[in-house]
DNA sequence: AGTTCTCCTTATCAGTGATAAGGAGAACTT
DNA sequence: AAGTTCTCCTTATCACTGATAAGGAGAACT
C-alpha cells in the first residue's frame, strides 16, 4: 500500500460518501485494511486531508502552462480552471479550507506576481489581487457545493413580494452559477484593472 | 431554560471552545443541563448552529439603519460590518457556512437591490454584486479564522528566492489583514463601479 | 381528583479519531 | 545460516461524538 495510493482511494471515496462520511474506517475498508494501518502513513486525518487537497490542487493546474501576454486572460482562466478542480469532487472547496501554501508553492505564486508586476502592478497590489481572487473563489464553491449537497426543494417559489429579486431569480435560485461566478471574478479583475491603469498612469 | 438562552449560552462557549469543542454536551454542562435535554429545544445541532448564526448576523446589522446616498459608501460599510460580525466569534464564519437566506431575509436584499438599481443597476447586476461581495467575504473570513487558530509559527522565515512575495511580505504574513481585505472589496467595488458607468452609460 | 403536557433525567447506541501493544515476514548484519 | 532490525499491518481499547428511547417529576388544565 502506498501513499498516494491512498489518497488517490480517498479521493475517489470522497466523491461517493462526501467529506462528512469520509471515515478512517470507511477509507481502510476501501482499501482492504483495518483503520490503524493508515496511521502508519499519515500522522492524522489532517495530514491526509492536506495531501488531497494538494492533490486536486495538482489536478487544477497543469505546471507546465505558462501566462499568457493578456494578465487578464490568464488570471481569470485560472481562476476558472480552480473551481472547475474543486468542483470535480464532492466537498471539494472544504477539503481545501484551512490548508496554506506551502514554501514549495511560493515560487509559482512569485512568477504570477511577476507577470503582473510587468504589467504596472506593484508587488503588494499584485499580491493583494491574487488573494482577492483566491478568497472570492474559495467563498463561491464553499457555498455552491454546500447548497448543491441540498436535496432542492424549489428555492423560494414565491417571489411576488420581491419583484426586484424576482426580475433576478435566476440569480437567486443558483440556475446559472457559472455566468454568476464569471460575473464576480469579473469585477474583481476590472476593478484591478482600473486601479492599475490610474496609479501607473501617473508615472506615464 | 429558554431557546434563546441556549443560543445566547453557545455563542458565549463557542469563544471559548471553537466550533470543534461545542460539543452537545459540553453546552448542556454550561448550561446546567444533562445533554439530552437540548433535544427538546432543537431538533439537531445543525438548527442550534442556524440560529447561532441568524443570531451572529443580527448582531452584525442594526437593523433600523438606512442606506446612504453613495452606494459604495453603505455597500463598503456593509461588508466590513458583516466581517466584524464574524471575526466577533472565534470559527464565526464556519458557523455561518451553509446557512441559506430564509424567505424572511428577502425583503432585506430587495432594498439593497433597489437601492442599486437606483443608481444605475440592473436588477441582475446589483443582485450579483451582493453575491459577489457576500462570497468573497465569506471565503476571506473563514480563511482568516482557520489562520487565526494556528498556533503561529512564524510563516514563511526565509523569503530570499522570491523577491517581490519579499516586497509583498506584509500581505503574505496576512500582517495587515483589514488593509488587505479592504483592498480586495474596493476592486468589487470599483469593478462594479466601472461597469455600471459602462452600461449606463450608453443610455445616458 | 384525574389527566395531560412540559421539560428534564438515566441508559444506551452506533460511530468517530486515535493510541498501545504485538505479530508476521522481509531485509539486512554478522 | 542465525540473529536482528525494520516495515507494515493486526487486535483491542480509549475517550468522545450526535442522537434516541423510555421514563419520571411537577405544573397546568379539565
Amino acid at each position: 500500500m502506498q501513499k498516494d495510493e491512498v489518497v488517490r482511494t480517498a479521493l475517489k471515496l470522497l466523491n461517493e460518501v462526501g467529506i462528512d462520511g469520509l471515515s478512517t474506517r470507511r477509507l481502510a475498508a476501501e482499501l482492504g485494511v483495518q483503520s490503524p494501518a493508515l496511521y502508519w502513513h499519515f500522522k492524522n486525518k489532517r495530514e491526509l486531508l492536506d495531501l488531497m487537497a494538494e492533490a486536486m490542487q495538482a489536478e487544477a493546474l497543469p505546471p507546465d502552462r505558462r501566462p499568457s501576454d493578456d494578465w487578464t486572460v490568464w488570471l481569470a482562466a485560472d481562476a476558472r480552471a480552480k473551481r472547475k478542480a474543486l468542483l470535480a469532487y464532492r466537498d471539494g472547496a472544504r477539503v481545501h479550507h484551512g490548508t496554506v501554501p506551502t514554501a514549495a508553492e511560493l515560487p509559482a505564486i512569485e512568477s504570477q506576481v511577476r507577470a503582473l508586476c510587468d504589467e504596472g502592478f506593484t508587488p503588494l497590489d499584485a499580491l493583494r489581487l491574487l488573494l482577492a481572487v483566491e478568497r472570492y473563489l474559495m467563498g463561491w464553491v464553499t457555498e455552491e457545493q454546500a447548497w448543491l449537497q441540498n436535496a432542492h426543494e424549489p428555492l423560494y417559489p414565491d417571489l411576488d413580494d420581491v419583484p426586484l429579486l424576482k426580475e433576478a431569480a435566476v440569480v437567486l435560485r443558483m440556475e446559472d452559477r457559472d455566468a454568476d461566478f464569471e460575473h464576480g471574478l469579473m469585477l474583481l479583475i476590472e476593478g484591478a484593472k482600473t486601479r492599475c491603469e490610474r496609479t501607473s498612469g501617473t508615472r506615464d
